[in-house]
DNA sequence: ATAATGAAAAATGTATACAAAAAATATAAT
DNA sequence: ATTATATTTTTTGTATACATTTTTCATTAT
């Protein structure tokens, strides 16, 4: 495991301070290594929205809030239906094959909240990868990793998984049989109906 | 000047091998400093997609090409309306004489590219910051940092400059006099009309 | 001639040491 | 007591040296 991955597990469990600057000396001596590789896994990870600059020196893991999940989800449910738009007609057989092997998997127990960011990406990527937009894809992958962040929100208190995956089934299944302008209502919904959830209970829990 | 900041000044002025894989030590060479802030600015790069890994080792510049100016340019025409229209009432006066110091900064001869990027970026910050939604804000910034790669082609062979002033100036007119539904029409077709022509002439060009 | 294998080289990744900058603390003045 | 300033300490930034990986190129077998 690249340490880049370890310390994001680590944000993601609640292991590292929050709003505390993290001191590149602290994580060399936590994950025994020189500050050289922590330097160019805390650049990394603020590039991706895990970490904000903590005035002239630092980084920072900033706190969630329903502001960012709200626009995230916003930006989701404006680029993935187009992104699908596009792959649609590329997604084979196979690739729906797949998209159900990640979805096995997320049902699941034991996972980390690390290891279900990757199987849910897994999932959407066969969705959108053939769509041929690397530059979009590209976008949108990187707004699913900012919004794993919340992934412990929504596979914890919310209790939201099992609805999620039952629509991502059935989304497959449109996929499938071609229903193309369904397919892409239910994706857009779907964006929509999970983010509202999640920044009303984020709401509510601040 | 950041080397950071050089690096991208040498790529837009096409002073650095494209296609072919970057070497820190030719670049700590040719900067003048060792190849630990270079590894650091080529992740930096990299991470605004100014660079792109080659194979197991190495970054190249990537060639510009119209799929990836259609797929900037699309998601600029989706988000940017939006959040101008998030920031709309709260742009203040003061805001728009920002705006217009910027643009005319941009009128005068004798800039570099990235000065003219960074113009360019200047003034849309202006209509952008006052909504106050950090998250899309970035991923926004994100979209105008890659886009400004496509500048010399806007500024240089197309002469696209004017017309595209004349758009700007406008926008800010239709702000002062709060008639907002007009000014996210303007805006949106400002974005995808200078994508269409950019597009047609990478096309035409390769 | 071509492909496969292995040795040499070149390139990147990492550790340590030092320099510069920022933050924290103590000291002095009002 | 509070603010301003100087000094120390802490932290980040950078250079050099070494380790590891990747690539290249020569050698050999088919």
């Amino acid at each position: 495991m690249q340490l880049y991955q370890k310390i994001k597990d680590d944000i993601l469990n609640n292991r590292l301070p929050v709003g505390r600057p993290l001191r590149q000396v602290e994580l060399s001596e936590r994950y025994q290594v020189s500050r050289i590789p922590v330097r160019d896994a805390l650049q990394k990870l603020k590039a991706e929205g895990w970490l904000v600059s903590h005035g002239k020196a630092g980084h920072i893991i900033p706190d969630l809030n329903w502001q960012e999940a709200e626009d995230l989800c916003l930006m989701r449910a404006d680029l993935e239906p187009r992104l699908l738009s596009y792959a649609f007609d590329s997604i084979t057989a196979e690739d729906v094959k797949q998209a159900r092997a990640a979805l096995a998997l997320l049902d699941k127990s034991g996972l980390s909240l690390l290891e279900k960011g990757e199987l849910n990406w897994a999932f959407h990527k066969v969705l959108y990868f053939p769509a041929n937009r690397p530059t979009l894809y590209k976008v949108v992958r990187s707004l699913n990793q900012q919004a794993s962040r919340y992934l412990g929100f929504q596979y914890g208190p919310m209790n939201y998984q099992d609805h999620s995956q039952q629509e991502h089934f059935e989304l497959l299944n449109l996929i499938e049989s071609g229903e193309k302008s369904t397919a892409l209502l239910l994706l857009s919904q779907h964006i929509k109906d999970a983010g509202q959830l999640l920044v009303a209970h984020l709401k509510s829990t601040n």
